[in-house]
DNA sequence: AGGCTTTTTTTCGAGCCTCGAAAAAACACT
DNA sequence: AGTGTTTTTTCGAGGCTCGAAAAAAAGCCT
C-alpha cells in the first residue's frame, strides 16, 4: 500500500497475472466452472474463456465431465475445470529425526508414489546424509512409472533454521552438521529447481490448504516436539525473517538468565518448554543440565503420569505453558491474537498445559481477549510438513512456471 | 507471493498502477526526469511521456525548468518533473500530552501553515477535546490563503492505540477517555477523509524518508517517553497489528508477575524502561509504585544526574536497557535484526541505556549479529510525527485519487 | 416431440495500453 | 552554421480485456 518501490507492470504481466489468477482458483476451488471463476476473481467471462482455453490447450488444465450427475437446474449446465494431473510433478523430501522421507506428487496433488527410510541422523557423517538424501530422490526419478521430464520442482524441509533464501539448512537439531545448501545439491544432481524449505513454515503452509476457514489471513503454528519452532502466517502470507527461514518463537526470552537452553543461552521458551525441559524438570533435574533428546513413547508415558497424579511431571507441564502462555502474550502484543494450531508430540499433551498457558497469556496485553484466542491440536507434524512441501512446490509451478506460459513468442503452438 | 486470493487485474488498473508508479518515482527522487523515471520503473519512454503528459495536463506534475544551471552535459538537457504544489493539500494534526498541533501542507511536502496550542488533555473532558482539534482545524481551513477545496485528506496522529483501519484512537496515555472515533468526527465534520494515526507508525513513515538509505525495507522506531512504542516497517511496508494500529513493543513482557505497569499489568518492558518506571527506580520507591507522568525537564535532570556518578539513578537506566535489550532480542528471534531508531526524551539518554542493552541483545537468539545491530538516537518526536503524518496523507492523495485519474470515463478534458 | 426458457460458454468488434522505432527537439562543441 | 549527443515525442503495431450478441446445452411445458 505505501512505498511500490519496485517496477512498472508492462503489458504481458497483465496476461501472466490473470492466468496465474486462474490456475489458482481452480486448485483452490477443486472443479469450478469457467462462470465461478470470473465471478471470484472479478474478471469478465470473455477473459476467463480466453484463458482457460488457452490453459486447456497447453495441458495444464482439463475439463471434468464426469460433474456431480445432480443437474437439478435448468440451463446449460456448468463444466467443471480441474487441473491436469499429467501436466507436472513435484516431489517432495523431508528429512527428521532418524527419518528420510520422499514422496512424488502429481499436479493435482495427488501422491504417486512415496519411499520412507530410518536412519541414524545425529551421529551421520555429512557426505553419508547428503548422499541418502540424493539416494532416495534418484531412486523415485528411476521409477518407470513417472515420467521424469514432467518433475518441475523438488521441495526439501526440515526442522530446523533455514536461509530466507530457501537454499540451505543453517542449523538443525537432527543433526550436528550445519550449513548444508541441500537445495544448490539437489539441483546439481538432477538438474530440478529445488527449495529448502522451514518445517515450521511448511506446517502452517499446509493448514491453510487444509482448513481455509481457520487458518485464513491470520494464524500460527507451534510445533511442541524436541525443539519449540513457529511458522507463522499474516495476512494470508507466510512470515519469513528477513535474514533467516522464520520467527523463532522458541527462542524469544522467557525468564532472563533463566534455565539452560538447547541453543546455549538462557532463559529461551524452549528451555522450559521444549520435550528434553518437560523431561529435566520431571525428573527434578538442574536447570543447568545438559539438553537430551527423549523419545515420542518416553513423553507420551511422561503425560500418562502426569495426568494420573499430581506431582512434579504434572508441574513440569504446568511450567511449559507458563512459558507458552506468556511468550505467545508477548507474540500477540505485537501481532495481535490469531488462532494457534499446536502440532508435534506435546500437542498431545496440550491438556495439561493449557491451563497454565491461558492463566500466563491472561495476565499479557496480547491476551486481552483471551477468549478470542482458540487453539487446535495435530499430534502428527510429518504429513504436515509433507503437505506444506508438496502445496509450496505446486503452487511455484502454478505460479513462475505454468502462469508465464510459453512467453517469449517462440510462436504459439496452433492458430 | 503465496495466495494470491483477491482479485484479478484489468486493463484500466493497468494504468492506474502505472500512473501510481510514476508519481511515487517523482515523489521520492524531487525531480527525475522522464528519462530518470523510466529507468527505475522499468517501463519504456514512450509510455512514462504519455503518462506524464496526462499528469502534467492535469496539473499534478509540473515541468521544472529551473533545474540545476550545471548543463556540462551534450546533447538536450533533461527537464526534471516536479509536483505540482497546488494541486492539492493535506493536514495534519498532531495530539501530544498537552500539546496540539495543526499543520497545512501542500502537495509537494511544504508546511504552508502551521498553529500550536497548549491544552490539559489529562483532566478535559470529553466533548471539550474534541471541541478544541475540531476548532483548531476549521481555523485552519478558513485562512484566506488556504483554497479550502483542494484539501483532500487529514491524517491525524497520537499516542496510544488505534484501530486497524485507522479510525479511532482506543485507548492514550494523554487522556483518561476512550474510544475515540476521530477519523470519524473530523471527517463528518469537514466532508475531507481523514485518518487516525499511531504515532509509533508515522515515526516510522518519517524516517522511511528522510533517510531511505537507512530506513528502507526493514528497520524499528522505539518511542522512549513515558510509554514505551514501537513502529516497525518490514519488508518495505508499515506493519500494523491485525486488529489494533500496531506491535505493542512496550508490552511485550520482559519479566512475568515483576514491575507494575501503566497498563495495570506485571513484568512489561514499558515497566521497567518507561519514564516512570525510570523514575521510580531511580528514586528506590517500589515496583509497585503507581506510575506517574514525569516531565520532560525531570528527566533531563534525572539522566544528568545519573552521567554525573554511579549510584541508583545510573542503575535505574542500566535496568532500562536490560530491559529493551532482553525485549529487542526476543523480537529479533521473530522478524531478524535491524536497524532502530530510538525517539522521545529517553532517547537523549542513551548513552546510559546502551551498554545494558547490548549486554543483555547479546544473550538472545536475536542477537546472535549483535554487531550489525545500529542504533540512532532522536531526542524530538513531534516533528516525526508531523512529518510521518503528511507524508502518509500525500501518498493517500498519490495512491488514491491522483493515480486512478478522472476515470470513470466521463471524457477528458482535452483531446 | 418440438418449441420455449434458462444458463453457460464462445465469438467478435471496440477501446485501451504499452512498446519499439523513428522522428523531433534542444543543447554543446567545433 | 553544422555536427554530434541526449532527451522527448510521435506513430503504428500488437495484445489484452470488455460488453454485447450469438451459440450451445440442458430442463420444462404442452
Amino acid at each position: 500500500m505505501f512505498q511500490t518501490m519496485s517496477v512498472g507492470i508492462r503489458h504481458d504481466d497483465l496476461r501472466r497475472r490473470n492466468r496465474a489468477m486462474v490456475i489458482s482458483a481452480v486448485r483452490r476451488a477443486g472443479q469450478p466452472s469457467r462462470t465461478e471463476i470470473a465471478a471470484t476473481t472479478g474478471l469478465s467471462h470473455s477473459t476467463i474463456s480466453a484463458i482457460s482455453a488457452d490453459l486447456i490447450q497447453e495441458g495444464i488444465l482439463t475439463e471434468s465431465k464426469a460433474s456431480e450427475p445432480t443437474a437439478l437446474k435448468r440451463g446449460r449446465p456448468q463444466i467443471g475445470l480441474a487441473l491436469n494431473p499429467e501436466a507436472a510433478a513435484v516431489l517432495t523430501v523431508v528429512l527428521s529425526l532418524n527419518f528420510l522421507s520422499v514422496a512424488v506428487i502429481d499436479y493435482a496433488g495427488q501422491v504417486v508414489a512415496e519411499e520412507q527410510l530410518r536412519l541414524d541422523t545425529l551421529v551421520m557423517p555429512r557426505d553419508e546424509l547428503i548422499g541418502e538424501c540424493v539416494a532416495i530422490v534418484r531412486r523415485r526419478l528411476r521409477d518407470p512409472d513417472l515420467d521424469i521430464g514432467s518433475v518441475a520442482r523438488i521441495a526439501m524441509g526440515i526442522q530446523g533454521i533455514t536461509d530466507t533464501h530457501a537454499r540451505a539448512m543453517l542449523w538443525s537439531p537432527i543433526t550436528p552438521l550445519t550449513d548444508i545448501p541441500f537445495a544448490d545439491i539437489l539441483e546439481t544432481e538432477f538438474g530440478i529447481p529445488a527449495t529448502m524449505e522451514n518445517d515450521c513454515n511448511m506446517m502452517a503452509v499446509a493448514l491453510q490448504w487444509r482448513d481455509p476457514e481457520r487458518y485464513r489471513d491470520d494464524f500460527i503454528a507451534i510445533l511442541l516436539s524436541h525443539g519449540i519452532g513457529m511458522g507463522l502466517v499474516l495476512k494470508g502470507t507466510l512470515f519469513t525473517g528477513t535474514h533467516s527461514s522464520g520467527g523463532e518463537f522458541g527462542h524469544m526470552i522467557h525468564r532472563p538468565g533463566g534455565a539452560l537452553c538447547r541453543c546455549g543461552r538462557r532463559g529461551c521458551v524452549e528451555a522450559y518448554a521444549g520435550n528434553y525441559a518437560i523431561w529435566r524438570s520431571a525428573m527434578k533435574m538442574s536447570e543447568d543440565a545438559e539438553p537430551v533428546d527423549i523419545g515420542d513413547a518416553d513423553m507420551r508415558a511422561l503425560a500418562a503420569k502426569a495426568r494420573e497424579k499430581d506431582g512434579p511431571e504434572r508441574e513440569a507441564y504446568r511450567r511449559a505453558g507458563e512459558a507458552l502462555g506468556f511468550s505467545l502474550g508477548s507474540l500477540f502484543a505485537l501481532i495481535d491474537p490469531a488462532p494457534v494450531a499446536m502440532v508435534g508430540v506435546s500437542a498431545a499433551a496440550f491438556d495439561l498445559i493449557e491451563p497454565a498457558l491461558r492463566e500466563a497469556i491472561a495476565q499479557t496485553a496480547g491476551g486481552q481477549h483471551s477468549t478470542s484466542i482458540s487453539f487446535d491440536t495435530e499430534p502428527n507434524e510429518l504429513p504436515l510438513i509433507r503437505e506444506g512441501c508438496a502445496m509450496r512446490a505446486l503452487t511455484f509451478v502454478d505460479q513462475e512456471i505454468f502462469a508465464p506460459g510459453v512467453q517469449a513468442r517462440t510462436g504459439k503452438h496452433v492458430a
